[in-house]
DNA sequence: ATTGAAATCGAACGCTC
DNA sequence: GAGCGTTCGATTTCAAT
């Protein structure tokens, strides 16, 4: 598919604001609405746009405790992993990766100890690092035009 | 703040649907419009909800390399490495960590070439550890009040 | 429960490639 | 002709009071 500035556009602003309504969407990109529904309904047709969501501060929410864990999977427990391990609750993120530790996890806990407790099991099936998540300046920058033209500041 | 089943049923849907009407919404947890209305502005408001984001593959745009580059950053550096490398447009996602790998970074590019460039770009500020991504089984996962139930599968 | 705003749809038309 | 956008009106749905 191929996207113009609108387009772009489009995508910048609703990966900031998810719940614009079309009226100001297409206010913000100067086309009537209709056009603006349109080409919306397109790019999430064409799988450009796979969903809205909301985000929720998971500190709020009696989960103070985030962590990365890296898992160095044994080739032949990965499918046990994927079952017993990958749907735990507590796992936000779940990456399959090249290299050592073959697994990212970004975990959220309620504690200390219920992240020892998750480390503990996630160890039947390799060697674990664990660490802890001191902040996170940037959590899901929009993708932008630049975003592919080379070293650009944002 | 005190959240009830309702509470944790409206963000669980939201967290799936962030377009969702308040009228739908509504009707998902058998209330009135008014009522669910209030309950979303009060979640808001707490700090609980903290946005609505539109969700995007980047391989549709043009973006197919996803890595996640872990920095050692040597602690001089570290202002400049907040100046210099997290707000880059590639970063989506920068994590400040326990650890001797103090730097957490997915970062989405064009080509492998550009993640080259990246990276030699990030090297100036401490040694790093690169990892492309194969797939992502779990992309954030609603946080639930099962979240916090101990080692329950989701 | 009322009221204004927003979304949705169809039809007709213009512009450009 | 194909693709894209605009305007308008009509209707329905939604949000706010």
């Amino acid at each position: 598919m191929e996207l113009d500035d609108v387009d772009w556009k489009l995508l910048e602003i609703l990966q900031t604001d998810g719940r614009i309504t079309f009226t100001e969407l297409a206010r913000r990109v100067s086309l009537s609405a209709p056009a603006t529904t349109e080409r919306v309904r397109r790019l999430e047709q064409a799988g450009v746009l796979t969903g809205y969501v909301a985000v929720v501060d998971h500190r709020r929410l009696g989960l103070p405790i985030e962590a990365i864990v890296r898992v160095r999977v044994r080739s032949l427990d990965t499918p046990r992993f994927r079952e017993r391990v990958v749907p735990l609750a507590q796992v936000r993120d779940a990456d399959h990766v090249t290299g050592d530790d073959c697994w990212l996890l970004r975990v959220v806990c309620r504690s200390t100890q219920e992240l020892e407790e998750f480390v503990e099991h996630a160890q039947r099936f390799g060697d674990t690092t664990t660490s802890l998540v001191f902040s996170s300046p940037v959590r899901t920058r929009p993708v932008t035009r630049e975003t592919s033209d080379g070293i650009v500041f944002r």
